[in-house]
DNA sequence: TCCATTCTCTGACTTTAGTCAGAGAATGGA
DNA sequence: TCCATTCTCTGACTAAAGTCAGAGAATGGA
């Protein structure tokens, strides 16, 4: 790692953590302690799991329950067993919650306003462009990817969204029973994997590869959040799929695709995919791709 | 402020406060508190004062002094009176301090090659550069403008290094008495102003204005540290003295400049002077220029 | 020389933040 | 039905962070 990056990143740091931090604690922790301000923002508008919140928050369960005692005690919240799991307990805003969450919603918009107050028009396009050009990078530096069964709750979470987008996107809707490939068993082990993207541990993304014998292998269920967009997850997804390809000896690897999805078709030809004529007869598909992979274009 | 900016602040704020705030002091303060850390690492190689230590890190003068007790005992710093005045006392840091300051130093280098990691050459290459711009953009939000005297220590402070900076960079140097103003009576009231540009207390940027009967206003004596360039100061502390010449209506404003001086010329030309022929015999002066005030630019 | 002011320090506090061990209810499978 | 496991809670802690009211030494004018 260079020297300089290393020297621009602290910089921004000690910035940053000055002009941000400094103040957001100050601003947002005035009446209410920081632990208990944090929890009550986290709680959100439709009301939480304990067991979330603990996760997010990173707290201890001792801790996060004395918490919840006392905005229990201020009438801010209240908790409740869940219905079907009854050690579970939800935790929901009162009225009183929700207008004490507005105040800290408020004093965010404050903070906000004072640090885009002292600059004038130009200046504050450009802050805000920087902004969301560093957050996006940011927030993909902590997406991790995984290789997991395709029939794991956050594997089976992200291809209901999948389908679910396709039903939207395709005219005429999508049935996955149309569809080629029954995923559970091809794309997991151990003629292939799944892999699944997850942000703050949701899962916001996956994609499969299926190897079959002689035939190149063939990746399909590509798939990225809406909310996980613009981070490079899909290229990122693609590369680690290609890479068990690499590994397993192949050379070529086969995707096919509908034209509604213009993205996924741009993501293809720009990582090395070319069209090729149809290979298989898989009813949604508009475009049949294959990319040679044994010029080391696999991490591209 | 529109809804939009503020949103993509908040945004940037939230992911900024998790990724580095967290970090920041889950790294930093491990084998010490917290407190004991900032306030080791802002003594700084060169030692402070007790009280700018206060200052600086906004702390109460007992908690501040209980943690220099605490870093005495573990034979990190040592604190003695102030020469000068024996009732302000002076910290600076042992051997054994500077080392383990050093142990933070390579802390925060390990943040920022934490951020830095899990991303490939471009995305770095993009960060950085975003982080830079916001860096620069913020920093600008807290530098103030003030009309000072231009025999105050800060506007002193300030000619002194503009002065200096002409020597260096005019051809055979530069010599304050040949030059036309004699700045402190003719740039400060009641026939002009003087203005002073800080950061974080410390001047970094001057300009000043003279006012002669019928005669337009003249500006002398701009100019910006290094340190504090990019900001998009030099041009601020123009349209601060440009508005005190429309206030006393005047029509027109000049300056003159030497060819050394690129920046401020480019600057000059593109908020609106025109070169003119030469009004005066400035010795050091190369080209002239001119503004009309009365189109409303002087705001640009 | 006196007196208000400045600066740092100490003692006596309070509040937050967080940890750890274990209790007790609910659940899921053998 | 039994038993291991999961989830939340309580009690009993500790450490850090910070506040407040003075005390005592220096200092700078009047």
């Amino acid at each position: 790692m260079d020297r300089e990056s290393i020297d621009r990143v602290r910089r921004f740091n000690r910035t940053v953590g000055e002009r941000i931090g400094v103040l957001h604690d100050h601003f947002l922790g005035t009446d209410r302690p920081v632990g208990e301000a944090r929890l009550l923002w986290e709680i959100g508008e439709e009301g939480r799991d304990v067991r979330r919140l603990r996760d997010r928050l990173g707290l201890d369960s001792g801790y996060v329950s004395r918490l919840l005692r006392s905005l229990e005690r201020d009438g801010l919240v209240t908790v409740e067993p869940q219905t079907h799991d009854r050690r579970v307990r939800t935790v929901r805003l009162t009225a009183a919650g929700r207008k004490e969450r507005a105040v800290l919603d408020r004093r965010s918009d404050e903070l906000a306003e004072l640090i885009l107050t002292s600059l004038n028009e130009k200046q504050r396009t450009r802050l805000t462009a920087a902004m969301e050009e560093v957050d996006r990078l940011l927030t993909a530096g902590t997406v991790s990817v995984e290789q997991l069964d395709p029939g794991h709750p956050d594997s089976a979470a992200c291809l209901r969204a999948y389908f679910a987008e396709l039903g939207e996107r395709f005219e005429g809707g999508f049935d996955a029973a149309l569809s080629a490939v029954p995923d559970a068993g091809v794309l997991g082990p151990p003629h292939g994997v799944f892999v699944v993207a997850r942000l703050h541990g949701e899962p916001v993304g996956c994609g499969g590869i299926h190897l079959d014998g002689d035939e190149p292998p063939y990746i399909k269920r590509m798939w990225v959040a809406k909310s996980a967009r613009g981070l490079g997850l899909g290229r990122r997804l693609l590369a680690e799929l290609e890479g068990y390809a690499v590994r397993s000896g192949a050379r070529t690897v086969r995707l096919e695709t509908n034209s509604a999805l213009r993205e996924a078709m741009a993501l293809y030809r720009s990582a090395g995919y070319e069209e090729v004529p149809a290979f298989n007869d898989e009813h949604y598909a508009h475009h049949w791709f294959e990319k040679r992979l044994d010029d080391g274009a696999a991490t591209a």
